[in-house]
DNA sequence: GGTCGATCGTCAGTATACAGACGATCTGAT
DNA sequence: ATCAGATCGTCTGTATACTGACGATCGACC
């Protein structure tokens, strides 16, 4: 009455092993247990959380993120950006696009690099960020709020590891700007 | 050499505690810390590695997933695809359009209930999941390879525990039809 | 000064994700 | 039988994600 029966679908060979036992059957593929179903799934719900956090009209996950970082580094370019949040090159560019048009960025053509933009966090931008910010810690707090909390910091530490990233952002810059965090997408 | 200086543009206060320290300062906010950011860097490693070892052309992680429930799961229409896999109602008639153009699945229609539809995977859907199996078996260990393995298992169940998914399938099926997985989006 | 490879940002195309509205259909209550 | 509410699948519109290509520019080298 426990063990599901096996789908109708499936030729199944119960009690024994089957000599070509090397192929991975896909009857008997767990989705559920899978750790790419359960980050997709992990992540759906943060989404949702920060969402309801800040509010069906307010800025979205990755929006807070590429606003936030161009804040926190005035000196860096779209690629800079791209670099520190981990958003794709074109997606970056869409992104801006938007956020300019809803007056929270404004792009600037760098005088040394004519490739280049600039990103200015326009007044309402930091406004929007300020508004946003105690709301995003708080779902911050609920994404990891179902882990009991003597396991979440080496959650997180698994997290980073497999997000390839540092658990705290400790490169060494190497220039004349600091910009903080890095590791890139795509090229790496 | 180890503590990053704060960025160009911030203004801190290092030394001492404002008075309204109640609300959350955007300047101390540190997004590779934030549990969101984490998944969301982690979830897309982990669709670089599906994908890196599925070949670019194969079969995508939802697609994966979608077709395999709806194999394993020969008697669901779509909503109940969607319960299982947690993809959007939406979202899901659009992969079902293209994967029926690639040839992989067909709907046909009910008998029991006018709208629902069931969702038939063709032989060379069988096949196109066979073909991926074990490569996908392999894209599931890399991703968590940066885990030290004693961790792993409890990391998964965290894992399970944001995601709102049981750690195993577990719901009474109380049908006549055995279905694997449960748990819905955007209604619970 | 000129040239080549690398980089910056953009754009087109495709896939995933979700909200909201919709028609068609089913279910339950009357 | 009928009708109200729920459900199924679709469609539209917007946002995120990534590939591949592109023009413009930069840097290094000759």
């Amino acid at each position: 009455m426990d063990g599901p029966k096996p789908a109708a679908g499936a030729r199944a060979a119960p009690g024994r092993t089957p000599p070509d036992a090397a192929a991975r059957r896909i009857d008997d593929i767990a989705l559920h247990e899978t750790p790419g179903h359960l980050l997709r799934r992990a992540q759906q719900r943060a989404v949702d959380l920060f969402v309801q956090a800040v509010g069906e009209r307010g800025l979205r996950p990755p929006q807070f993120a590429l606003l936030l970082a161009a804040y926190q580094n005035p000196a860096a370019n779209q690629s800079d950006l791209v670099r520190i949040t981990g958003i794709d090159r074109s997606t970056a560019a869409d992104m801006i696009t938007r956020l300019a048009g809803r007056g929270l960025i404004r792009r600037v053509r760098t005088e040394a690099d004519g490739r280049a933009n600039r990103l200015r966090v326009t007044a309402e931008g930091v406004a929007a960020l300020e508004a946003a910010a105690d709301r995003v810690d708080r779902a911050q707090d609920s994404i990891v709020a179902p882990i009991p909390a003597g396991q979440r910091a080496q959650f997180l530490r698994n997290l980073a590891r497999i997000a390839d990233l540092p658990d705290r952002p400790s490169g060494p810059p190497a220039g004349g700007e600091t910009i903080r965090g890095e590791t890139t997408r795509k090229g790496g």
